[in-house]
DNA sequence: CTGAAGATGCCCT
DNA sequence: GGGCATCTTCAGT
């Protein structure tokens, strides 16, 4: 169980969400530990990118931590959900990979308590459902995943497949890079839409 | 200060 | 498959 060192983080985006795949997301809080195994994520090319914040170099106190050191935090709030991205890229250049879904590995329990009533599956399979299911908020805005309470450790590598973003109409050609990549046959993968 | 928009999810028909 | 919840950010007055 070894902690992603920070080196780690600075690989190409790309390559990041393909190697986030498979390694262990853990947040420890007051309820106790939870360990979720990363199965989706998206890669965003900041400056490049039309469906990215960042696009154009977009700099704002929203995108500012993208422009920050990677293997940072940038959450985010859509509607009534917190959306959780590792920041990537060298300084100044703001990229960042989504967090997409998760397979709970340990924790169950307070993701049920977190979830109450959800289907198993159904709890995680999302990037607003996984944030919820874990207790993530907003109070993690620019945290560093080398430190208590949210980090990333050793996981296991596995077979994945890439695919077009989901949920990003009307930003040209971005909407089909494929830049969603997920565990193969994974039952905790989010549906298409 | 006001208002519009958004990398979503859930509930209803 | 459509409507809507409900929060934060940001650009425009």
């Amino acid at each position: 169980m070894k902690r992603l060192d920070p080196s780690f983080y600075e690989q190409p985006t790309i390559e990041l969400a393909r190697s986030l795949l498979g390694q262990y997301l853990v947040h420890n809080h007051l309820d106790g530990q939870i360990v979720g195994k990363i199965v989706e994520t998206e890669a965003y090319l900041g400056a490049v990118d039309r469906a990215a914040h960042s696009f154009g170099g977009r700099r704002t106190n929203r995108t500012e931590v993208m422009f920050g050191m990677p293997g940072h935090v940038y959450t985010y709030q859509m509607h009534t959900h917190t959306l959780l991205n590792v920041v990537s890229g060298p300084v100044g250049t703001p990229e960042a990979v989504l967090i997409r879904a998760i397979e709970p590995i340990e924790g169950q329990a307070i993701i049920e308590a977190n979830r109450p009533g959800i289907k198993r599956f159904d709890q995680t399979n999302g990037p607003g459902k996984l944030t919820k299911a874990l207790g993530i908020t907003m109070d993690l805005y620019g945290h560093s995943l080398q430190h208590e309470p949210l980090y990333i450790i050793e996981g296991e590598s596995v077979d994945f497949e890439a695919g077009p973003r989901v949920g990003i109409p009307n930003t040209g050609e971005a909407r089909d890079y494929p830049y969603r990549f997920f565990e193969r046959d994974n039952p905790y993968v989010s549906k298409f839409r």
